[in-house]
DNA sequence: TTGGCGATTGGCT
DNA sequence: GCCAATCGCCAAT
């Protein structure tokens, strides 16, 4: 038996106006938005559900020594891509996030898929949806990101932006703050050991694409 | 020039 | 739950 394939979700592109100049107000806001891969021949898609901030002075950053040739893309204006492995093993996709000169970023975490999920299946080689998209290296896998994508603007036209609804979906519960009916929980960030104690990771309460351990997703 | 150590993952005990 | 894989960065030699 086969299911109808579901419509795609109607997009937008976020504007970089609208993003908030502020390393952990912008990972909240992310929480609900949505990445979207350009693909040839396909569109990949997926809710973001999980983020942690890298703010400004953060000694667990990438950034806090300066920029150098690998870091340089957090040190972009809001809405830049900043990739890089991680463990020899994993790319992780991160947003720019402080005004130009300035370094910041938001780690993207999990993702919940929605269109593009048998490409994204192919890349992982997984059948399994709930192991697509969550957790960094993960969701980087799937979305076929590399440091190819290190430094493009997100907020333009090409092969990796970020997007939010086009219309937003009828008022049924609270309006979080993501703009959408998440209710967004915080928490201390996954697998750091410098500046362990900040609450500085933000996630969709229950969802089950979310990473960490159980106490880390109520 | 070298060694330690990650913003992780997947396989095995 | 534990641990190896794997590689680039950076501090110390």
């Amino acid at each position: 038996m086969t299911r109808p394939t579901p419509r795609p979700e109607r997009l937008r592109r976020l504007r970089r106006a609208e993003l908030p100049v502020d390393t952990v107000e912008l990972a909240r806001y992310l929480i609900g938005k949505s990445v979207v891969r350009e693909l040839e021949g396909a569109r990949l898609t997926g809710r973001i559900v999980e983020a942690e901030a890298y703010p400004i002075g953060d000694p667990a950053a990438h950034h806090f020594r300066g920029p150098t040739p690998r870091n340089r893309s957090l040190f972009l204006e809001p809405g830049h891509a900043y990739v890089y492995l991680a463990y020899g093993t994993s790319y992780m996709l991160n947003v720019s996030s402080e005004e130009a000169g300035v370094g910041g970023g938001v780690l993207l975490r999990a993702i919940e898929p929605r269109d593009g999920i048998e490409p994204m299946m192919r890349h992982r080689r997984t059948r399994r949806v709930e192991d697509l998209t969550r957790g960094p290296g993960r969701l980087a896998e799937a979305l076929a990101i590399t440091p190819r994508l290190d430094g493009i603007d997100l907020c333009a036209a090409g092969p990796l932006w970020l997007a939010t609804a086009a219309e937003p979906p009828r008022p049924i519960g609270p309006i979080g703050p993501s703009g959408g009916i998440a209710r967004v929980g915080t928490s201390v960030r996954i697998g750091l050991t410098r500046a362990a104690r900040r609450r500085l990771r933000f996630y969709e309460r229950g969802n089950r694409f979310v990473s960490g351990p159980r106490l880390l997703r109520a």
